[in-house]
RNA sequence: GCGACCAUAGCUCAGUUGGUUAGAGUAGCGGUUUGUGGUUCCGUUGGUCGUGGGUUCGAGUCCCAUUGGUCGCCCCA
């Protein structure tokens, strides 16, 4: 046969079981949060059909969906017209009909609409999972990753807002990431800057702008629009937007002044200045600060914008956010569905806590002892006693052949087995067994009856 | 979609102006007189040098193409 080289496919990416242990210690603990806060766990599949997700995220997402060949003769049902032209895009409907999921926010309003007769609402969900973009790879951004999101779905209220605060803060106190700005704004305070500008027609493009502003230079921003047919007057105006600042209280009070008599920012001050009442009120310390270049590029933002910046070591960017979006749902048929949420972005969590060493050090195997042995009786004795400890709650294995005590000792090391039980004939014998402290290179004797014992009250 | 760089053992890499049978470390395996690892020492497996073409007496090395990967840009987590 031949040999294949073993290589992933780019942009994706094996974990070794440190790794996981690691990835699962960060899931678990935002789970954690999550469901202490009243949200339950969803799931999807990652196939979904094509249909639902082309459209979605735009033509550039529709080009970085994973399409997934239809199975079969897939040719058989492309037209011979189309064949004969060879043109992709027009042969695509006929030989794909499905697709991975390329975030888990359209599954969710795919979900919500289909199974609203079953769920209670506001319904509160959290979803942890996988989702691919066909993407060119590059630092921190693969073609397969983890989202890890919580929504609320069906409710106006702006307590949900507050809570999704209280979660970020939580969390990523929780995680030892002390130095997380929490930069919030409100989509309709943007969009009464788009009417003060006279250019409501161009708000995704303004937004898109804006969302730039903490990477670009603002001069660069401005010469883009300018470029963009903005006026000079427009400008000026955006200038003066984004030069407001001070507290969160005296910028809520120069929005009041700048907005004065357009509804929609009074509205969207309104609803920021309560956010932040009301989550100041049970959080005192909750790290929020208005920004006012916050934008988020998405479309389907509405109100409320939230975005976490990390501020310790060297990877200082975005590690979540969220918004308020009033409309998701309206596609799939659901009606009066305004949803909120958030997402942690995992995977650059696990890197900057990984650099800032804020793992767990035990974290690494799981069993907690091994046994050792010499031939077949004293295999078959420690067999017993492993299933002893075992039915006590210990995690613990047997070295599955009979080899030389060096071996199984190194399998130990290399697992990072805290002990090694060793059992030879002499212990047997006695039925007083070997001991081995490998982290602290000591041994001592413990008898075979009280060996569950012992090891419950080194684990509690 | 655009640009830059890279490709030699499972992994990390060396390989001189093109010159004989392509090396090292690490991992693996075996041993170190056989019941003590992480931290000795010795031996050993493993490579059509990403693939195809070209130049040359001769190519891991030079040229072209191609595939794959990494890093930027657009966009995004």
């Amino acid at each position: 046969m031949e040999k294949i080289k073993p290589t992933l496919s780019k942009g994706t990416r094996d974990f070794l079981p440190e790794e996981v242990a690691k990835r699962n210690f960060l899931f678990e603990a935002i789970t954690k949060v999550f469901s202490k806060y009243g949200f339950q766990q969803i799931e999807t599949p990652a196939i979904e059909r094509l249909e639902t997700l082309t459209g979605k995220y735009g033509d550039e997402g529709d080009k970085l969906l994973f399409k997934i060949l239809n199975s079969g003769d897939f040719l058989k049902n492309v037209p011979s017209e189309i064949l004969a032209e060879v043109k992709s895009s027009a042969a695509l409907k006929h030989i794909a009909e499905k697709g991975l999921r390329y975030d888990l926010t359209v599954p969710l309003a795919r979900y919500v609409v289909q199974h609203q007769d079953k769920l209670a609402f506001p319904f509160r969900r959290f979803h942890i999972g996988q989702v691919w973009r066909a993407d060119r790879p590059q630092k921190g951004r693969y073609q397969e990753f983890y989202q890890c999101d919580a929504d609320i779905i069906g409710s106006a209220g702006l307590l949900n807002e507050v809570e999704l605060i209280l979660i970020f803060t939580e969390a990523f106190a929780k995680l030892g990431l002390h130095e997380v700005e929490l930069k919030i704004s409100n989509r309709k305070i943007l969009a009464a800057l788009a009417e003060k500008m006279n250019c409501a027609a161009q708000f995704s493009v303004l937004a898109v702008a804006i969302d730039k502003l903490d990477k670009v230079e603002k001069e660069k921003v401005f010469e883009t629009l300018l470029q963009e047919g903005f006026s000079q007057q427009q400008i000026d105006v955006l200038a003066t937007y984004l030069n407001l600042n001070g507290t969160n209280e005296s910028i809520l009070q120069q929005l009041k002044q700048f907005f004065i008599g357009i509804s929609i920012g009074e509205l969207g001050i309104e609803e920021l200045e309560t956010v932040i009442n009301t989550a100041l009120s049970v959080a005192p310390n909750a790290p929020i600060k208005i920004d006012l270049s916050l934008a988020r590029g998405l479309d389907y933002y509405t109100g409320f914008i939230i975005e976490a910046k990390n501020n310790s070591g060297s990877l200082r960017s975005s590690i979540g956010s969220g918004g308020r979006y009033d409309n998701l749902t309206e596609i799939f048929g659901g009606k009066n569905l305004t949803g909120v949420g958030i997402s942690f972005g995992v995977e650059r969590i696990f890197d900057i806590m990984e650099e800032l060493n804020l793992f767990p050090e035990n974290l690494k195997s799981g069993t907690q002892v091994l046994f050792c042995h010499f031939d077949e009786v004293t295999q078959n004795f420690a067999f017993k006693e492993l299933q002893k400890l075992r039915s006590g709650n210990v995690s613990a294995e047997i070295y599955p052949t009979v080899s030389k005590l060096g071996k199984q000792l190194d399998y130990a090391n290399k697992k990072q087995i805290q002990f090694a039980v060793i059992v030879g004939s002499e212990e047997v014998e006695t039925q007083m067994l070997t001991v081995k402290n490998l982290k602290e290179g000591t041994q001592e004797k413990v008898s075979a009856n009280v060996l569950l014992q012992y090891f419950k009250n080194k684990y509690n």
